[in-house]
DNA sequence: TCATCACGTGAACCTGGTTCATAATGGTGC
DNA sequence: GCACCATTATGAACCAGGTTCACGTGATGA
């Protein structure tokens, strides 16, 4: 008597149509002017129906953010998994941050609404502890490149413990998405070209902390083409 | 004939009392919580009386941004003139925005709210341009540090231009403070000392970009001490 | 075939932001 | 002083949109 497994394929089947069309109605008409119901209504689903899966619309969104970052984590954790020093698999890390970024546009401005108080707080304690499980495999990951290289003596930890080290790379990568992304902020500033200055300056931390083989930053060709053969060899 | 102004002084003073009860109601309530008529009601007004003055509840919390960041860049201009190297303010604006963040709890978490794309974009295009206007001379002012340095050939501009140079660090501090902030991101991570991983970070990346003279980061004793000495030449 | 039950439904509910007809205030000219 | 007018304050009504729940429907199993 499969009819009960049936139903759970059946549930998590209409969750999915749920998810991908709140990520096409998003992309189409904003964040902003997403409704529960207009949802419920394009999936020819009732309001209540929609309830059954999510909570609350915070909900909703956390669920839609968490899935995404599944896949945003899976490619972390490919790059970790790269036949590579580890200096350039922490570049890489950067790359496909940004890379990951370049394809879902609306990913970035989702997840900056979901860690904002107003949201967060107010998604369930389940969905909430969902999203952060999903960051609990990509950070071992990350953290043995850290240790791999503390270990080979291609950098040298000093006073700062694995998690630390970690968190430097990626502050730089996100703090640089984050600020580009905010309209309004750095319009003024006219950067040109906001992808190389996050390149450099993740290559500009990696040197600063020691990283070997240390990389040359005025060799802008040099610059270039790593990037492209990572985006080739991984990311394509 | 001052009648008018008169007026315009009461309706300024007011606007005052409004974001001020505005600001205690979300430091004693939270941000989740703040409601228009009831902050209307705080203040011995009507809601029509507070719709004279912000359009729309976006509006007010970006006004309330603006008010706060008024006093961060004010902070900012004080580091950029104070008279020490261009590497020592360089790093100064780092342990100011960290300082400042810390003495305002709730204005990191409003700014990130602020810059939201579903606030941000409901709010009105004059108190957004307010906001950005804010911007405009502290920007000023560090690029002047930065070009300062190039000038003096304490930091090899190389590849990047003052704006994309003066990125970097902003990152860096930025990055740090919003994974921070994000309940749920990082606590898995157990970071003992937050504060002391983005000062590390900072001066890395300084490092990293050969801004002179360079700082020795293993030298925890020393990193303590300049931050206390800033901290008290410049904040307290 | 019928009783039961789980699930879908969408109109009604409720919260809270926004508006607007009305009242109050205070300045101006006689 | 007083009458008039313009300006501003008021808060009840309005409205949008998230959430609920009493009801209907179709499947299940005796």
């Amino acid at each position: 008597m499969g009819t009960q497994e049936r139903r759970q394929r059946e549930f998590a089947a209409r969750e999915l149509l749920f998810l991908d069309t709140a990520r096409r109605l998003i992309r189409e008409e904003g964040l902003l002017t997403l409704q529960m119901a207009r949802l419920a209504r394009a999936c020819d689903y009732a309001t209540g129906t929609l309830y059954q899966h999510f909570a609350s619309k915070e909900d909703l969104l956390v669920a839609l953010a968490t899935q995404r970052l599944k896949e945003h984590c899976a490619l972390f954790c490919k790059v970790t998994a790269w036949p590579a020093g580890t200096r350039e698999r922490m570049f890489a890390l950067t790359v496909a941050d940004e890379y990951f970024s370049r394809r879902h546009p609306t990913y970035t401005r989702l997840m900056q609404y979901v860690f904002t108080e107003v949201v967060w707080e107010t998604a369930s304690e389940q969905r909430r502890s969902a999203l952060s499980d999903e960051l609990k495999p990509v950070v071992a990951a990350i953290s043995g490149v850290v240790e791999q290289a503390v270990a080979a003596g291609e950098v040298q930890p000093g006073i700062l413990s694995t998690h630390e080290l970690m968190l430097g790379p990626w502050a730089v990568c996100h703090g640089m998405q984050s600020l580009m992304q905010s309209r309004g902020l750095l319009n003024q500033l006219s950067i040109d070209a906001p992808r190389r200055s996050i390149y450099v300056h993740s290559q500009v931390l990696l040197n600063g902390l020691g990283w070997h083989p240390v990389f040359d930053v005025s060799d802008q060709a040099a610059l270039n083409a790593l990037v492209e053969r990572i985006e080739k060899e991984l990311l394509a």
